[in-house]
DNA sequence: ATGTTCATATTCACCGATAAGCACTTTGTT
DNA sequence: AACAAAGTGCTTATCGGTGAATATGAACAT
């Protein structure tokens, strides 16, 4: 289970340290992809046929359903963890979330996410999530 | 069956002991969450997984959802409990929970809350918690 | 009261993970 | 061919995490 909050950098050349306890849950290769609000997706390899998978369950005739597996898809790059920890993040994903310097991983159960660190912490002190929905959604899961 | 209040201090690198008569039903290894009201909440492994096994099915197509997902599992640590008896709490819940030394851990049934002493004595003195209020409400949920 | 045992506190030393810089290779461009 | 840009690999320094040793103090038994 993918979980747990890291900060790290990127390298003059757009590599990035895995947080080595990441790092076996994800395996050696690993698929990464642009994400939701911002960030970018990671997924070990089972994971990712999971994910795939459902994608293909999608109608083709719904055009909705269409631009999201193209989304997910065309983005798609397999990564090796190199022998000293890190990835290369291809430029163009790089690009599309808005990546410096400074990276936030997150793990979020069955996937990473991996964040410019100022869009993390500013998605965070938002308002997205207010005690009292935490509250109500952790009662209605029964904790 | 979690219960009673302890007080204890961090050390230099951030780790904590686990009170003896926690220890037993927390189990060595156990996880540790950002919590409501300022603390962290701590979970036995079989309660996690159960809680686990709920985050999975949220869909990742609703904001919602995946808002929630990401308070819990990014804040999620999992710890081990060393020979001496202590645990290390990682760096970024320590700043979440704005903890210094002194601290409160607190048995709560199911789970535990580990506090910024100040911030638990506050919260107590505070008028948000007169016994008599408390007792109120309960007999509105039936007890 | 005294000694014994167990739980907690504190300090120190070591090791592994990470950061950062640099050099080399490959590829594509002019 | 020469160069630039991108990718890969190595080396070193630093910092945080981990374990061991010792000190302090409370609880209990004699």
């Amino acid at each position: 289970m993918l979980i747990g909050e890291y900060e790290h950098s990127l390298d003059a050349k757009g590599r990035l340290i895995m947080p080595a306890k990441l790092r076996e849950d994800l395996g050696e290769k690993f698929i990464i992809t642009k994400g939701l609000d911002g960030c970018l997706f990671g997924f070990s390899q089972t994971e990712w046929t999971n994910f795939e998978e459902k994608l293909k369950t999608l109608p083709l005739t719904n055009k909705n359903a269409r631009d999201f597996v193209r989304f997910f898809l065309s983005g798609a790059t397999e990564c090796e963890i190199d022998k000293q920890g890190r990835f290369l993040i291809a430029s163009n994903l790089r690009e599309y979330a808005g990546m410096e310097k400074e990276i936030a991983i997150i793990g979020v159960g069955t996937r990473i996410e991996i964040w410019n660190k100022e869009k993390w912490k500013k998605y965070n002190s938002d308002e997205n999530i207010s005690a009292d929905e935490i509250a109500e959604n952790m009662t209605m899961l029964g904790i």
